[in-house]
DNA sequence: GAGGCAAAAAGTGTATGCAATTGCTCCGGC
DNA sequence: GCCGGAGCAATTGCATACACTTTTTGCCTC
């Protein structure tokens, strides 16, 4: 009843059903385990069950949540030992690409790589955690494309999307900042060089240091009723 | 018209109609890059356009096709280039559940593993490929799942999965089922050493080389109109 | 004759209604 | 008192109808 959906922005019906039951998943109204009835959800956003259906459908994808024929869907229980195994996926992919990376990248892809990290080192010394979070996304991002392998980027680019909703605290703990920038750097200069195995290890530590500092957020231990909007798309 | 969906064995329309439109994606009766109409389809197959819609959505998932908004969706395009990345993965991820495997199996699971080898040997001395094909899978399986590692089972479940299609005629090569069982005695044997990186080598040198056995057989390369059944899910 | 605009046709996206399956409750039997 | 089955309610799955978007086609203008 509440639910006016011409209020929220726009996109094809669908992805606004995923991305307002994603939110309320992510931000823990919707409880892991909860069943999600599709007359209700229809009637909650006033919309028909039709795009609720294929929301569902994309949001098992996304793992979020859990469907099994005729019996309906329910907001997926993410145990703390999955969600280490989702960090432990991540590190090695992230190793993957740097690896590859180290091996493939092209001499211009190399140059920005370069260039960008050390233009980062500003928002370290600003403290602009907003503009570093964003750059850090895009950092990534180049080191999956450097890897020149198309399914290795869309599994990593996966893995991150289901990652994100546990990983939006990182650069709060103190000091973080220039922590993350130098473990950048040391993934960088193993590029620079060319060393794949020194890249792979240093993108697998920034990785599982990421993942300590995450941990806590499970969704399961999130108080209920938070409400306030956030990004659940990783870009 | 000749769809008669009754004759097809049973599960969920959607089910039957994600089995019927990969196979003939799979057979190369449908091309890569046609066009899949949604009407068309339902007519052909006598079903509603909604349960073609779920159909296509899951296939999308899977990568057989890929979808726009609002324009439609085509037979997924894969390129020798994209199809070398997947096997590239499928190396990398196998070596990963190797690792995993040699450090994390517990004595119960290196137990079987070791048996079920070792009882493979007697398919590859009658040349039974069919029983050895079958034992591969569960093979392959059980490294996937001595891991330990919910998502990283779940990554590598799913890129094989898409490999199927283009790695049935793999052993049809001669002396395949042999050099198979050593490769696969290599990964045993370092595995019950608890030898994570011989491991990992090891297991990623033999999707290596099955990856160059069936690279020929890319969905552009096959010609129209193949017709013989053959089971499209990797189980 | 070429380019562009507009209207119609084709096709996807959404809504609604009906069929089928599941789970539950209540009644009867052991 | 407990177990099992039949009927019923609730919910999902499928079909059909309608709305909106995209693309094509044909006409008009330059």
């Amino acid at each position: 009843m509440s639910g006016k959906r011409n209020l929220i922005r726009s996109g094809t019906t669908v992805d606004q059903m995923v991305r307002a039951i994603s939110d309320r998943i992510v931000t823990g109204f919707l409880r892991p385990g909860e069943k999600l009835d599709e007359a209700s959800l229809a009637a909650r956003f006033d919309v028909s069950r039709t795009p609720i259906r294929e929301a569902l459908s994309r949001l098992s994808a996304m793992g979020l949540v859990e469907r099994r024929p005729n019996r309906g869907a329910t907001v997926a229980v993410v145990t703390q030992e999955h969600l280490a195994s989702m960090f432990e996926s991540m590190a090695e992919l992230e190793a993957i690409c740097a690896r590859f990376s180290a091996e493939r990248m092209t001499a211009g892809e190399r140059r920005t790589l370069e260039a960008e990290h050390q233009a980062s080192a500003r928002f370290v010394q600003l403290g602009a955690e907003e503009e570093y979070e964003l750059f850090n996304t895009e950092f990534h991002t180049r080191l999956y494309r450097g890897a020149h392998s198309k399914h290795i980027y869309e599994l990593t680019v996966m893995t991150r999307g289901r990652l994100a909703p546990f990983r939006r605290a990182q650069f709060m703990l103190p000091g973080r900042l220039a922590q993350s920038w130098q473990e950048h750097d040391a993934i960088v200069t193993a590029i620079m060089r060319g060393d794949s195995a020194a890249a792979g290890t240093a993108a697998k530590d920034h990785v599982s240091i990421v993942s300590e500092a995450s941990a806590v957020f499970a969704i399961g231990d999130r108080p209920k009723g938070r409400t306030e909007p956030f990004p659940t798309s990783a870009s």
